[in-house]
DNA sequence: CGCTGTCTTGATCACTATCAAACCGAGTGG
DNA sequence: CCACTCGGTTTGATAGTGATCAAGACAGCG
């Protein structure tokens, strides 16, 4: 029922760095259980006081935050691999709402693993590190699209994002992968409205470049997108599993 | 000429967090020595692979990166305190540009003071986390700004964020903090025009909110702004002090 | 003193939000 | 089997926030 860290699914992809058995033995010592959660259920709240961190197994959820007035920003989405829980579990509480977006399973530590990562492993601690990082980075491109480009130039940006992050996690068949995401979650994703990011999924259907239909996204045209998003489709570096 | 960690002016303002006399030795250790820099000079700059990391001991500066269209957005602003250089050091090259806009002082480490905190001090290697933690929650916060906030909402937290900092840090005199941004960072930071943010100041002085003038920046009224800009007054919370 | 950089203000434009309504597939229940 | 609802998507019409264009003010400076 519960996947041992030795036959983790995940550990083989492209987009993980490899890991020592030794590395494996201790990230199993530190792992409790296993979460199942379905669609649109929330894991962590805004404000909440997490014990507990996680990796997603399976599955595709999202980070969002509300204003007071109620308009929603969504930070990042989440895919397999990734760690959920880490500034609640070093700053007290969670500054955003960790969701669900279809079933996921979760890998679930407890909050205590942290600190013995700290004494005990250096390399693990750098590797929260490095997470931690990679993630700032990430922010800050998000950033910069949200606060520096066109509605155009947002849109292909973050097809071009979701295209290769699913990509090296081998979760495209053909041209296509799972969406189970709305268009609402992207527009809150881009700080456009709902209306005006249809519109503009629906110019790059029309171009052919890329198909968002029935929860699956097709890519025709990878470097097309790209370049209208100025950015690249260079593969992501590996990352370090928790 | 160089400052001592022991006799770091810093250390005693109520926004950083209480260090042991082991703490403060071992980041004396570590400082190899200290950099003056003029405003307008770029610290760091994107793609670079930074060899060292720095502390800012006084002054500010702010962090940017550019699009390929020329578009640019500052990320964050930098205050006395702030640790510059985490992202190249850790992820081998920088995903920003730093500069100054200040005459600025900074303490200068050596990149590999980062590996021997891990293996050494789990207590100083924690602190790292917090940073870039609480880093990445700036950044989300930011992010929600740009996405969500209108212009109005976006200059006020904006102008909030900077005074509570500024405040903290014990850099106002009076009702006035020095402001050495130009007009144009703030724009860019909040993915706004000049012209536009300008106006949108002018409208805060016009109904004595705040008066940013000649290089300094007045809050007459730091409650209603955070109102409009949907945040709260409330002090940052201690962080650790590298 | 002209030059340059920054701030300021006014006029105009357009990208994107908002409003409104129809559509569509999947349930659900009579 | 059909009417009905419901969440999500799609499309059209209209409005507005904020961008862009333009020009003047002002200070610092070679």
């Amino acid at each position: 029922m519960v996947t041992r860290c030795d036959a983790c699914p995940l550990r083989g992809r492209s987009l993980f760095a490899d890991m020592s058995d030794e590395e494996v033995r201790q990230t199993q010592r530190f792992k409790v259980g296993e979460l199942t959660v379905e669609a649109g259920t929330p894991i962590l709240t805004e404000g909440a006081h997490s014990a507990q961190l996680f990796t997603v197994l399976s599955g595709v959820g999202l980070r969002h935050k509300v204003l007071q007035n109620g308009r929603r920003h969504v930070l990042t989405f989440l895919f397999p691999g990734d760690l959920i829980g880490l500034q609640g579990a070093v700053m007290g509480e969670m500054g955003h709402t960790v969701e669900a977006r279809s079933r996921m399973r979760l890998c679930v530590f407890d909050r205590q693993a942290l600190w013995n990562f700290f004494g005990n492993s250096p390399s693990r601690s750098y590797d929260l590190i490095w997470i931690a990082a990679t993630e700032e980075h990430f922010m800050g491109e998000a950033l910069v699209t949200v606060g520096q480009r066109t509605a155009e130039e947002s849109v292909a940006w973050a097809l071009v994002k979701l295209w290769k992050r699913a990509a090296t996690l081998e979760m495209t068949d053909g041209a296509a992968m799972p969406m189970p995401f709305k268009q609402q979650d992207l527009a809150d994703a881009l700080g456009l409205s709902l209306v005006h990011t249809n519109k503009t999924l629906a110019k790059f259907r029309e171009r052919q470049l890329a198909v968002w239909r029935d929860g699956r996204l097709q890519v025709n045209d990878l470097e097309t997108l790209a370049r209208i998003g100025m950015t690249d489709t260079a593969p992501p570096k590996p990352r370090p599993l928790l």
